[in-house]
DNA sequence: TGTCATGTGTAGTATATAGAACACGTTTAC
DNA sequence: GTAAACGTGTTCTATATACTACACATGACA
């Protein structure tokens, strides 16, 4: 699934129920140009900005981490964490990912849980 | 230390053994103008592409990740790492972004040999 | 049945990115 | 002592990014 079908589908969801979900009241409240939104929705233009999908997911009560892979991209600040010490990330980076989701949600709790 | 003043450096540093690895020479074999190259060794430009910036950390016989993080940039085979599993990934580095280099270096280790 | 909101088509814009091309004065090497 | 190699200044360009502005047809709904 797009970026842009996965905003519409979950826009049209949320519409379903509340009326303030429409294209144009959604687009005037993360402050971009209804014409605009619509061809994020329909694929016509690239995903936004990082900030622009940060507004979105807000908005439509989505993770931005998931919305910005989605769109192609990596948080800034994840990208911050690395650049500050890119020989360890990157080569932690490469063990893991081979590495099936629950091994990998192990050692996400390990990390979380341990005492390093 | 900026990207430009490192490469700087460490190509003069091979230089005073190497008469190969003048401005002009390194620029060729990486496939840039030496004009442009002078730039971005000084500052005078923004670092260039990921593409580049690899080619030339191959000729410097540098590591790429480490010139990559002091141009801004996160390598593009890790954020597709990071893009396959956002969720995952994000939790595990905004937990290890306050570890100490010793904890981290423990935990990449511990990874890479235990078996999860 | 008029009006108000809705989604969309077309055109245009400002800024950033990632360089190339050429000319020039200065060293270096033979 | 001159030809080749060197580093750099200036100008230009092509493409991508991230949108805005305006107009228009359609639909809801009172």
């Amino acid at each position: 699934m797009t970026f842009g079908s996965y905003v519409r589908t979950t826009r049209e969801d949320l519409r379903a129920r509340d009326k303030r979900f429409s294209l144009r009241q959604v687009a005037e409240r993360i402050g971009v140009e209804p014409a605009y939104l619509s061809k994020i929705e329909r694929g016509d233009v690239a995903p936004p900005s990082e900030a622009t999908i940060r507004r979105l997911a807000a908005d439509l009560g989505q993770d931005s981490d998931i919305l910005l892979a989605m769109a192609g991209k990596v948080s800034s600040d994840l990208q911050t964490i690395i650049r500050a010490r890119p020989q360890l990330f990157a080569e932690l980076l490469r063990q893991l990912r081979e590495m099936p989701d629950d091994a990998l949600l192990r050692v996400v709790r390990e990390v979380r849980d341990g005492d390093w």
